[in-house]
DNA sequence: AAACAGGCCTAAA
DNA sequence: TTTAGGCCTGTT
């Protein structure tokens, strides 16, 4: 990878697997919106911004120290994810998964984000998903002014636990679940950053104790926030997905450490009617 | 209009 | 240990 100082953008070369269609559509984020020339736009990390594609390169806007100190972490620049598809192409379903999500990449999010956008992801779709936390980051989040539009950041755990009520962003019956979440980030009782650097039993079960946190996202969010890459989150179409390929007695582990990464891969494809012959 | 959406909780076998 | 219903709300 190498990577230029442009005019308001960086442009990176010799990346491979860099889609920003697929890393913003494949369902790990909610804050990225495509427009008329399919570039997308958003919000991470405090800081607006917008990717795009032109050719080989990949341009991130921001001068070289907004890449360098946060673009670079967030998109996993310095991780091979042709190998990681190599690895995990282990039969003909795995094989045409990869191909199809080729450019995805695990983006390395915020915890506190991830954990509060996958607790309000339970029972909904992704359209709604999005509007709801739209409504919490425009209520609660500090304003950002980008090419002249005004974006917000997703607000802090500590501003959300000092409401008494979270209503008004229409998360329903998640609501409680929210501010109970950030209370115990903010209060320290549940210590995101401890857990990063903690091992996968002791990140599930930490956060398998928060009311409204249940297998499907506490797994969201070891491997979404937590950058576990072998978290395997397990919803209704990695279910129909993996008992349609594999059977009653599945187990992650077929895939490896990169588990996570083929959870995605199948997610997109599943979601986006994939299927293949047998026999 | 009734059912459904990237689950989770509680109560009951 | 597994299973059924209920839950906010917007969309189809």
């Amino acid at each position: 990878m190498q990577y230029f100082r442009r005019e308001k953008e960086v442009e990176i070369t010799g990346v491979t697997d860099f889609d920003p269609e697929r890393i913003f559509e494949c369902g790990q984020c909610f804050r990225f919106n495509r427009d008329e020339r399919g570039d997308y736009t958003g919000v991470a990390m405090g800081r607006a911004l917008r990717v795009r594609r032109a050719g080989e390169s990949i341009y991130i806007s921001g001068g070289i120290d907004d890449f360098e100190n946060v673009w670079r972490d967030y998109f996993d620049m310095d991780r091979d994810y042709a190998d990681i598809r190599a690895s995990l192409a282990i039969d003909p379903y795995m094989e045409a998964a990869t191909v199809f999500g080729a450019g995805i990449r695990i983006l390395r999010q915020d915890r506190w984000e991830a954990l509060c956008s996958f607790i309000i992801s339970q029972c909904n779709n992704i359209p709604r998903i999005k509007k709801i936390i739209e409504r919490l980051c425009q209520s609660y989040g500090e304003t950002i002014e980008f090419d002249g539009k005004t974006y917000y950041t997703f607000p802090t755990a500590a501003r959300i636990a000092a409401l008494s009520a979270l209503d008004g962003i229409g998360s329903g019956y998640r609501a409680p679940y929210i501010l109970n979440a950030a209370r115990a980030v903010a209060s320290g009782e549940l210590d995101l950053a401890a857990l990063a650097c903690s091992d996968y039993d002791t990140a599930l079960k930490a956060l398998l104790r928060l009311n409204g946190v249940g297998k499907k996202v506490a797994n969201c969010v070891i491997l979404f926030g937590l950058q576990m890459l072998s978290a395997f989150p397990i919803d209704v179409w990695i279910k129909k997905a993996i008992s349609g390929q594999y059977g009653g007695d599945f187990d992650p582990e077929i895939f490896g450490e990169y588990a996570g990464v083929a959870q995605q891969y199948i997610f997109y494809f599943a979601r986006s009617g994939g299927t293949i012959q047998v026999g």
